[in-house]
DNA sequence: GCGAATGCTACTTTTTCGGTAGCATCATGA
DNA sequence: TCATGATGCTACCGAAAAAGTAGCATTCGC
C-alpha cells in the first residue's frame, strides 16, 4: 500500500498535521496535481487513455499517484476508468484559481523578456 | 542555476508548456508549495527562519527551492530577508482554496473513521 | 576582537522517478 | 478456438532528487 499523508499525522511542513500541509505534501509529488486536473478535465479515462493524456508519465508513477489519490478519496477506480470523486472535485474545483494565475505569470514573464 | 519549468517551454505534462502544467511542474516538487504557503503568511523570514518554521526541511531543499521560487518571480532576497513579490502573491492568493478544501477532506477522513 | 546569527555548501545515504520491456487477463471475432 | 487487441499493470535498472548531518565563510552587535 502506498504512504500517503493524512491531515492529523506529521507530514512535511507540519509535525500536527495540519490539512493544508498534507494536502500539500500529497500533491506535492511528482505529477500529481498533473493527474488529478487531467482526470477532472477528461475523465473517466482507461489507465492507458490517461497515461496517454499526461503525454510523458510512466507507468510506475502514474500508478503510484492513482494508488495515492484514491486512498485519499480523490479518485476512483470503476467500471468505465477512473474518475474523480466528489471529493476529488472538491479539490479541482480549489485548483481553479491556479489557472488563472498561470496565465498572469506566463504574461508578466513575457513581458519581461519584451522589455 | 536552477532550471525551471516555463510556460511555453516543455514541461510535465505539457510538450507544449501550457502556463498550468508548466506552474504544476513547479509547484510539484517537494515543499514547493509549503514553503512559498509559509513565506507567504509569515513573511519575510530569513533563510534560518524560514528553515524553522518549516519544521523538518534541510537547508539543500530550501535552497534549491528558493532559487527556483526566485527564478519563478514569486519570491525575491532582500535586505530583511525572504519575501514573496508580488506575484508570488497572486500563486499565494490562488492556493487559498485549497486550504478550505484541504479542511473538507480532514472532516470526511474523519467521519469515514467515524462511520 | 568575540560570539551569535545568517546563508549557505559538502557529503553520504535513502527515496523517488524515468524509461523501457513485457506479462496476465479479458473481450472480440474470424 | 485461437489469434488479436485493449487493459492494467509489474519488473528492472540507471539517474535524479531529497533527507540528514556537519560545518564553513561572512556579517553584525557589542
Amino acid at each position: 500500500m502506498a504512504k500517503i499523508p493524512m491531515p492529523g499525522e506529521p507530514v512535511r511542513g507540519s509535525r500536527s498535521g495540519s490539512p493544508i500541509m498534507a494536502l500539500f505534501d500529497l500533491l506535492g509529488r511528482r505529477w500529481s496535481m498533473g493527474v488529478l486536473w487531467t482526470l477532472s478535465e477528461q475523465g473517466p479515462l482507461t489507465f492507458r487513455a490517461l497515461q496517454n493524456a499526461c503525454e510523458t508519465i510512466s507507468p510506475n508513477v502514474l500508478n503510484a499517484r492513482l494508488k495515492e489519490l484514491g486512498e485519499a478519496g480523490f479518485v476512483a477506480h470503476e467500471a468505465g476508468g477512473y474518475r474523480v470523486t466528489e471529493l476529488g472535485d472538491e479539490i479541482y474545483q480549489a485548483l481553479l484559481p491556479l489557472s488563472s494565475a498561470s496565465k498572469v505569470w506566463a504574461r508578466t514573464l513575457k513581458e519581461n523578456l519584451d522589455v
